[in-house]
DNA sequence: TGAACATATGAACAAACAAACATATGTTGT
DNA sequence: ACAACATATGTTTGTTTGTTCATATGTTCA
């Protein structure tokens, strides 16, 4: 804490807006108004798995179809290892789902949230 | 959604490295389909501003109303310059906007993307 | 059962990053 | 111009994290 939170409110100003700092009742509403912690930092966990460019590039590459391991690092050109150490993180955090083939395991998009996502992240770039 | 059109293939396709599943044409559909590298960065790096506790949880302050740098301290209990450096951040990927109105600097949501990108995850979460 | 293949996992290392502290910039009123 | 205030920024530091290498698990087929 370092700076006061009251000070002299203009004169003419009832509302909450003003040059000056909220007051404790405002800020009281906007925390009361808020998730709690442990569910904003389950939200911050979802949207960190979304930023990193392996991933990114993972998931698109899953847009459409299904695809096995060993595919997803050829078509992306990285190691298998690396893919598979992703796809454990998406697959933790229910944004792919698998299933085994014999000795091949699909992997695919859990949900239509993971396109939507994309798709806002998308739009918010075209700007 | 599409699942298993992907059986007999691979076979006669010398190109392909032995553990591929898919055919090269459909290898080089996926990559042509997909936004080019630089985009996908820049997607990632969007994402990645949500993938932070600190940086959710400003922007949850910020969602109904606009709020000061000290406000915002204030409500979250942090130092005002960790607010500041995420306001920076959340600032240069036009997340948040300001205004300065004397001393102060007012901050509040850019745009309605933040709010449906939060809504979004907050669903993929109730599953 | 053993060999070949496909994927997963553990450990180590370097790069990225948020928080803290100190300091600088910019604004208002005297 | 100066003092008080509000915010921004540079730097350091401890932590997080993605990649690589090596190895383990699990599957198929001969």
């Amino acid at each position: 804490m370092s700076s006061s939170n009251k000070k002299d409110i203009g004169v003419e100003d009832s509302k909450l807006k003003s040059d000056s700092v909220i007051n404790a009742e405002a800020a009281a509403n906007i925390l009361k108004n808020m998730p709690d912690d442990e569910y904003l930092y389950d939200l911050a966990d979802l949207f960190r798995i979304f930023g990193d460019t392996t991933r990114i590039r993972i998931l698109y590459s899953l847009f459409d179809d299904e695809l096995c391991v060993g595919d997803i690092s050829n078509v992306l050109g990285m190691s298998q290892s690396s893919v598979s150490h992703q796809l454990r993180i998406l697959k933790d955090s229910k944004l792919v789902k698998f299933r085994r083939e014999g000795k091949s395991i699909f992997y695919s998009l859990d949900d239509e949230h993971v396109r939507s996502i994309l798709g806002l992240g998308m739009e918010h770039l075209e700007e």
